[in-house]
DNA sequence: GGTGTCCATCAACTTTTCTGATCGAGGGGT
DNA sequence: ACCCCTCGATCAGAAAAGTTGATGGACACC
């Protein structure tokens, strides 16, 4: 063997997973037999001893492995994904992720349009956290993903690298802090980010950014999350702005009109939040159609 | 077949590099055959024709499994050789990997360290680009690599995502633009970055931040660059500074005494020089006494 | 039109991998 | 304390996959 073999790497995974050969075995359609000689050839071949047995766990060098093993095997499989995709027939079905925050008129707008042009085509809209969208899409678990987040107005958004992947804009929002109603702060034109670093912020990770991006981005510490949200719904989140939980920043847009919810811009650093399409190849049909719709 | 099989990936890349399933069989030491059944088998897995045979050169999905192909093969090789070394005998060898402008006095006496605490050892200082050294540090072909470049105060650098690395900043300069003497801005306190936007620029992609990185960072077009260097030594590039070729950022301390060239700190948007630590697992030895030291 | 190079294909062989059976070790119940 | 049951390791044989070497057809170059 010259290169890691991924089948064992696969199966390496799924019984540090599982905590046990046989269940892996199991799972994954071997003997227990056929585990225990995978998980062998892979030690041997790495020269280092993986899983402690009985109890079943990692060692060292196998947790080291397994930070490698999950985006290796995503990778492989967004290979096989991006070229089956490429020459597989025209597809009928259209499956679109995207983050909460993603999902506006415009897009409603431009479905419309697909619809219309696809009447028989299966459209499918899966909201999920920003975190695995980018796996998705390169995986072909999705067609195409919306993802919204927090940048610089002329950096990409920091997406983690799962491979190839079209990246462009469709959306920039200028960044607001959502308040609750009669905060000291609200309907001021513009605040600075680093000013609210000791106030109390909602973390909800599914949804916008993260006290560490924060921190990232005002270039102070501070941003310590008083109430961690866990889920993909705005309105809940609002309305433990509005009784006073916390801050969350927000595009300008979505703070409209929240009842018990005024908000101020941030005027410093500069930031926008931003919409992306991200895609690998994309099979002739809605999908192609939508990605053409969203980009112009 | 369940995952793509990395051999056959790796035939395939040759193959392409090469134009030829002969040639790619002799470099790798298989028949010709051999080389043939795995484009195959690759091709039947995929459901794609990868290759035009007659001349020899990649389809549309081809050239997509290549993109995918190159850093697929390189995390590979980064998970053996990330876990070998940690299981592996501690090393007597130290190899360092370092961007040009990252080699400076504070290595120096941490060498020196290493020198007297390891007298045996062999160490080897490796002056490399900036872009492939992540990698080099990935798959083991230097044990440390001391990357620097342009960033925001409290963002990391922008380095390409090959695999788990640890990274650790370990120096941060202040951003001047170095201008032949005499130069109207020359010992300005402070210079806007975007005011530079319409001069002319000397790319030197192997030792400073691209054009491309002056418009992200700056938020504005321009920075056309008017010549191009490649090279991984300052000292050339001062002198084309000196004789009026253009303009380049450059951290402060690289500038302090350059003949002929004057210089002026940026001062808006805020950006530093950092230099950083990057490795994988660190063998027991030099490798690791350095990375303690720098870390210091 | 001949000739050489190149890739595809085929059958035989080799190597690798999987299965099914068996063994010893350890944990839990009685 | 003993038994029993589950778990992982190991082994031999069977199955699968991969490699070689020989051969054939297509194309380019002389």
């Amino acid at each position: 063997m010259d290169t890691v073999d991924p089948q064992h790497l696969r199966t390496f995974v799924t019984v540090t997973r599982l905590g046990s050969f046989s269940e892996a075995a199991r799972e994954l359609g071997y003997t227990q037999s056929a585990v225990s000689q995978q998980i062998a050839a892979l030690e041997a071949d790495l020269g280092a001893g993986l899983l402690n047995r009985r109890p079943v766990g990692p060692t060292e060098a196998g947790r080291r492995l397994l930070e490698h093993a999950a985006p290796l095997l995503v990778r492989l499989e967004a290979a096989r994904a991006d070229v089956a995709r490429l020459a597989g027939a025209p597809s009928t079905r259209l499956v679109l992720g995207a983050t909460p925050l993603a999902v506006g008129p415009e897009l409603g707008r431009a479905l419309g349009e697909v619809r219309r042009a696809y009447p028989a085509a299966e459209l499918v809209v899966r909201v999920l956290a920003q975190g695995v969208l980018p796996a998705q899409a390169a995986t072909g678990e999705v067609d195409l993903a919306l993802i919204d987040g927090l940048a610089a107005p002329s950096d990409p958004l920091p997406l983690p690298d799962v491979g190839p992947l079209a990246t462009r804009a469709v959306d920039e929002q200028p960044v607001a802090v959502a308040l609750p109603a009669g905060h000291p702060l609200a309907g001021r034109s513009g605040v600075a980010l680093a000013d609210l670093s000791a106030a109390r912020w909602l973390d909800a990770p599914d949804l916008t950014p993260t006290a560490a991006r924060l921190r990232a981005a005002a270039g102070v510490d501070g941003f310590r999350p008083a109430t961690r949200y866990r889920g993909t719904d705005v309105h809940g989140l609002l309305a433990l702005v509005a009784t006073g939980h916390g801050l969350t920043l927000l595009p300008a847009s979505a703070l409209a009109d929240a009842p018990g919810v005024a908000s101020a811009p941030i005027a410093a650093p500069r930031l926008v939040h931003r919409t992306e399409l991200v895609h690998g190849s994309l099979p002739e049909g809605p999908a192609a159609l939508l990605a053409r719709l969203l980009g112009a």
